[in-house]
DNA sequence: CGCCGAGTTGAACTGAATCAAGAAACGTGG
DNA sequence: CCACGTTTCTTGATTCAGTTCAACTCGGCG
């Protein structure tokens, strides 16, 4: 079974003195969620983040049609918020669920505040995450600008190998902006011209 | 003609007194260029930010095939950067030039930092930028996941009304994700339902 | 003038969506 | 451990939004 601790997180991701968190990591709240519970849900304003130390959530929004369209995987050692909604104090447009059983830390803006005073390398680390952030969704958008449905899904596993086997996969296909049926041809068709060779 | 100081527009968005960058703004870069002109290409790394007094400039890639898919538009009040390549100091994929003579204000990394030791609120600007970029980011490919050809046009022209007037059209295309040809046909099937009404 | 880039239009084409049906895999309760 | 319903995935037939290619218009500008 997959499982990082957010101490383990850190001492991997942030340059800093063995467990110095460790007295504010012992009063956070860490949630136990079961596969479908909700975190977040449209319209709702989103006042906290997410660590995901195990299991695996999904961050999404449903258009007119009832369409799911996801935004982001979370797996362990990801985290997820929705940054309008809790920076700006807007409603969310977006939904947040557990794909699978998960444990998460919940970060409000205090914990992170009394992080970060305690430890600057605390808010490196989070400016470091909101670069990070930038750069993927950044590079999603100039794919989807400019890449096939199969060249768009072959990008996907190169970089999420992991994922495409724990996600479901019309989730899949809804990350990467195509129909069920669309990814399971795309599928196929690589596979018959794989063997081929 | 369009035109925003950098002190006019932190008077307008920081809260800061009046004037407190004057010295360090002195000392800045301010870069005049010309239509076409580059400020980053493919292959570059990017070792600045750049803030648009006066102009327009636009932040793009060039795929395989030739085709270009426009990132960004900034016109004046607007800054530009590929934050992944100048934070993480790689290699840049994308291109930055103008579409108009511009008047540009040029940060590094350390005028930021001497920025924000002059005034913390800096880092709190700074913050909020990233947060807002977050967001626009995250919409967008919201809107290419989920949204048709006409309905990102619509939410274009609702958001930009003026850059659709500065903007050549196939530019416009490029941005949405669709070829000049679709653009245009897109539109006139708008005015030509708009006339019957 | 004549050229050139920008925009438009039409006709043919195509990648991907939709609709409908079936097969396989999965989990839950009896 | 089986039986059942539910969810996931696949496949085929059809349709459609948007692309491609090619020709033509228009306005600016040397």
């Amino acid at each position: 079974m997959h499982y990082l601790s957010f101490n383990a997180y850190l001492n991997e991701n942030a340059d800093l003195p063995q467990d110095t968190f460790a007295p504010v990591l012992d009063r956070m709240k860490r949630m136990e969620i079961k596969k479908g519970d909700f975190l977040l849900r449209q319209g709702e304003i989103c006042t906290y983040s997410f660590f995901v130390e195990s299991g695996l959530l999904k961050y999404y929004s449903i258009d007119e049609k009832g369409k799911t369209h996801v935004l982001q995987f979370a797996p362990e050692g990801w985290f997820v918020t929705d940054r309008e909604s809790s920076f700006f104090n807007r409603p969310s447009s977006y939904f947040i669920d557990a794909l699978e059983d998960s444990s998460v830390l919940v970060f409000n803006e205090n914990d992170v505040c009394q992080l970060t005073d305690l430890q600057p390398q605390f808010g490196v680390l989070n400016n470091r995450l909101l670069h990070r952030h930038i750069s993927q969704l950044q590079n999603r958008i100039n794919l989807l600008l400019s890449a096939s449905a199969e060249e768009r899904y072959l990008e996907f596993v190169k970089t999420y190998p992991d994922l495409m086997l724990r996600v479901p996969q019309h989730l899949v296909a809804s990350y990467l902006g195509i129909t069920p049926e669309g990814l399971s041809r795309v599928r196929r068709e690589l596979a018959s011209r794989n063997f081929k060779k």
